[in-house]
DNA sequence: CAAAACAGACCAACTAGTCGGTCTATAATA
DNA sequence: TATTATAGACCGACTAGTTGGTCTGTTTTG
């Protein structure tokens, strides 16, 4: 990978998540990387396409995540839990990426803007289908809505774009497990919370 | 209020959750309009008060909405109650509107900004309360960072602007109940659940 | 008739993207 | 080894097109 483009790709990340992908012209990118537009086009075909980049690491990176977690764990509410974490947890690595992901992924060019759906519906399927699975076991409560529980979740977790800062007073270890605190006493039944939190006590989870 | 001012802010509605605000020129919004850029800027200073407009429509609306939950009941369960019924129930009224409140706040000029965020915080503030005088009761549990757990709520709540539509399968009713039903098991402490229960069998709050 | 409402030609500023060219480093050649 | 050839990285002046906003009228209304 080229120094180059790995800074233009940084310092437009922290651009474009302070002001907008608008907000930011190619000019203030190449000034602040010291180089030039010709340094520019030449690691990206247009602005469109460095906006692109941005979303397809951060949602191929949870994405992957997704089916790790699938994999790892053979009980839905474990591979819930294992989501959850994770979707977390890369706050504090993709920090930009998400705000960016969140806030401008309606001007993303048609080309690109299906790519990035594909992967988008992929992981709410991955979503709807853990919880799916978990109501079949009865480990989740059944009469609730599978689409708009997976929807309540996600969203619950993907509005921290919001208002997270990595100097707050919050580790995201500690948010994350509000989140699913909040979460498994919200969706699961009585049985299954009381098996879960055996599991807890007995570190077969670990944080 | 003027006919062709409202008609404007409709259709600039229309086209800015479509396409976004940097999407959508103000040529566009007056051919839609089948009017003039003489007769935009006749009622608007700019695209970005227009902008501005739209955000303080919706945001005034769901504060006041907030401030009369607080009013209308004494509890802080029933209050946090009212209000999240209150704030789904928005969606059937200013869809829009939200759309572009959750999507081009970033894209506000300074001066509008501040306006906005001044009663965006108002808003978060009173949720923060009433969780917080919810726990000081014993109905919310206390071990959960009222903080966290505010911004949770919202989130899953705020979320909805990324799929809700009108003609769906789900009613608007059927999501906020969905979303009281997680939050309340979620947040409530055993005794207070029970309360609540009890309360929504008696028709003390009406859905 | 005066004032407000609207029309639409026009402008100045800005922006993404281009294109001919340079510079450096490595490879091929003699 | 010395020289030439080639390729990729980068430069920056320039362009073509777009956009928000203005300004001078004209029409409508009370």
């Amino acid at each position: 990978m080229s120094e180059l483009r790995e800074k233009i790709i940084e310092t437009s990340l922290q651009l474009f998540s302070e002001r907008g992908f608008h907000g930011v012209t190619v000019n203030d990118i190449v000034e602040h990387c010291k180089t030039s537009k010709g340094g520019f086009y030449h690691h990206f075909k247009s602005k469109d396409e460095l906006l692109y980049v941005i979303h397809d690491t951060f949602i191929s990176y949870v994405l992957n995540e997704a089916n790790r977690a699938k994999k790892r764990y053979d009980r839905p509410i474990f591979q819930l839990h294992e989501m959850l974490k994770s979707l977390v947890r890369v706050y504090d690595l993709y920090n930009e990426h998400i705000v960016v992901f969140n806030q401008e992924n309606k001007y993303l060019k048609q080309e690109y803007e299906v790519l990035i759906k594909r992967k988008r519906d992929d992981y709410k399927e991955i979503l709807k289908e853990v919880i799916q699975e978990g109501q079949e076991l009865n480990d989740i409560r059944k009469e609730l809505p599978t689409t708009i529980t997976s929807m309540s979740v996600l969203g619950m977790v993907n509005w921290t774009y919001q208002w997270y800062k990595k100097d707050g007073p919050k580790t995201i270890d500690q948010i994350a497990s509000t989140y699913i605190d909040i979460i498994f006493k919200g969706l699961l039944t009585e049985e299954a919370l009381e098996e879960y939190e055996r599991s807890k006590l007995s570190k077969e989870l670990v944080f």
